[in-house]
RNA sequence: GCCGCGUUGGUCAAGGGGUUAAGACGCCUCCCUUUCACGGAGGAAUCACGGGUUCGAAUCCCGUACGUGGUACCA
């Protein structure tokens, strides 16, 4: 059996979705999973459609994913070139092939004939007409010019397009990995354009192509391409490759709240859709991705994975390698599901209970540190992520849970202590304050000890008292047990936040 | 319109002829905690509809509805 080679083919167009980065998992995993080749080529015959830097962006996401291929542009291999737009002379051979055997013809038709053609047979029935069997005897093309009509056009330069040749009453149909058999009339498929004006081939010629001379043998992209897939079979057929075919799967959709998740509205969700930051640079305008809004890759690829796939037992949360182990295409679903934010949030949120403070850390940190807090050493900072990661749902939620450990509270939740701000409780601080400083050791026992010894001494309820204390550390009533927090920035910066509380109290 | 593919709680889903139809997210209640979380115990909520086949259908078959994708010299 020849080794297994999967290749994700993105084309530089823009930011990478959900979806596509599912696709990319999807190849990896299979690749990994048996020891195989995980290749991307670079689909850019569409040189219309390149946006500068979505290549590099690309690359970015998948290393952030933690998605290294084995062949790329970057990593190159023993196939290059892997961006499509340089192997243009290869795909012009076969395509004439194709025409040589019958399979496929030239085209003259302009832009405005076909236009004409589209709307002269369209009717409420039939709103978009095909370039089918049905049309194209009726329309300019080598299938009924003559030979010397057609060499005369061709001597004079005439742009033409070569087109596929669609036989009638064939049932086309082929096993994919996840939804089984899947046939087509091919009486119904029209004669798609294989090689444009421009020399650069369609998709349809180039995945075929291309997939036989990078030896690839199992193809997995979205479901948006099963309709195509009768005309990809065909190529196999005509170019003589049927044997080397490659196994197909079409990966399910993922679907926005209402319909079809579409690419740039990440604000009208409230959440991400691509996996990193992109900035369209016709536009200018930012979609915010996964990274940048506080999710871990670990989390990212995860909810990725199981959205659409489970192993069958009731394990949720898996690591990379664990996805390997496990990872199955006919566990694929064979229906689209819903991005459901929610959980993916939960997500990340276990993965960030999950992940080891080191690993954690390098996460953390920078985020912090973009907001210019004065971190500890590496040690300190750990307690801190240590005693806060549970209540972080994203890493930008650490800014908010842990940075009151960094810097003294400007303002505070007055809201929460003026009702039981008084005088007795003003004189209670006051007290505390020296009775700390007297304390042999600044521990969380010794200060709750001390504390609560003066709250019965003065017959104060400590509930009340802790609820002050907290407002005078953190500014707010959150964060984790306050004699830890005290504990955690020390006797001096106790006293000073308790002091400069009861001034702003006052 | 035509073609393809789908349809198990609000969402992700297990189950593929006989089950009290798992589990997770979210939601609700309670416990823990005089903060917020974490954790723990419960709860509400599902087989799109109609026909068949069968002793028996969420499960198999056929229709219908709905959703979704395609119908470009875009991928």
């Amino acid at each position: 059996m020849s080794k297994v080679r999967v290749r994700f083919a993105p084309s530089p167009t823009g930011g990478l979705h959900l979806g596509g980065v599912r696709t990319v998992l999807y190849n990896y995993l299979y690749a990994k999973k048996h020891g195989g080749d995980f290749i991307v080529r670079i689909e850019d015959t569409d040189q219309t459609r390149f946006v500068t830097g979505a290549e590099e962006y690309i690359f970015d996401c998948l290393n952030w994913c933690g998605l290294k291929p084995d062949e790329s542009i970057l990593h190159g291999g023993p196939y290059a070139p892997y961006r499509q737009s340089e192997r243009k002379e290869s795909y012009t051979a076969y395509a004439k092939q194709l025409v040589e055997a019958g399979y496929a013809y030239y085209a003259f038709d302009t832009k405005e004939e076909l236009e004409k053609m589209r709307e002269d047979n369209k009717t409420a029935e039939n709103p978009a007409p095909q370039y089918d069997q049905s049309i194209r005897q009726k329309m300019r093309n080598s299938l009924h010019l003559t030979d010397t009509e057609v060499k005369d056009l061709l001597a004079k330069n005439t742009a033409y397009v070569i087109r596929i040749k669609m036989p009638a009453n064939e049932v086309i149909s082929f096993t994919d990995m996840i939804r089984g058999e899947v046939s087509f009339d091919s009486t119904l498929v029209d004669d798609k354009v294989l090689l444009k004006a421009d020399g650069m081939p369609t998709y349809h010629l180039a995945v075929v192509v291309d997939d036989y001379l990078m030896k690839i043998s199992h193809a997995f992209r979205g479901e948006e391409w099963l309709p195509s897939a009768p005309v990809h079979l065909l190529l196999w057929k005509y170019l003589g490759w049927e044997k080397q075919m490659p196994q197909w799967a079409h990966l399910p959709l993922i679907m926005g709240p209402n319909g079809k998740l579409s690419k740039r509205d990440g604000a009208k969700y409230g959440f991400p859709v691509f996996a990193m930051n992109w900035t369209d640079p016709k536009t200018n305008e930012l979609v915010e991705g996964f990274k940048e809004k506080g999710f871990l890759p670990e989390a990212f690829i995860n909810l990725l994975a199981v959205l659409g796939w489970n192993d069958g037992t009731e394990q949720e949360l898996y690591s990379m390698e664990e996805l390997i182990e496990s990872f199955s295409m006919d566990r694929v679903h064979v229906a689209g599901a819903k991005f459901d934010y929610e959980k993916a949030k939960w997500f990340n949120h276990e993965w960030i209970k999950k992940l080891d403070t080191e690993h954690l850390r390098g996460y953390v940190k920078p985020i912090l540190l973009a907001d210019n807090f004065v971190l500890p050493d590496d040690s300190s900072l750990d307690k801190v992520i240590e005693l806060v990661k549970e209540r972080c749902v994203l890493l930008t939620d650490f800014v908010q849970q842990a940075g009151f450990f960094f810097k003294t509270p400007d303002t505070f939740d007055i809201d929460a202590v003026k009702p039981k701000w008084d005088a007795t409780k003003k004189d209670y601080f006051e007290i505390l304050c020296s009775h700390l400083n007297a304390l042999p050791e600044f521990t969380f026992s010794n200060m709750e000890n001390a504390f609560k010894e003066l709250a019965t001494e003065k017959n104060i309820k400590v509930g009340e008292l802790q609820m002050i204390l907290r407002v005078m550390l953190v500014g707010s009533k959150m964060g984790p047990a306050v004699f830890t927090i005290a504990e955690t920035i020390g006797l001096d910066e106790t006293i000073k936040r308790i002091q400069n509380a009861i001034i702003s109290f006052d």
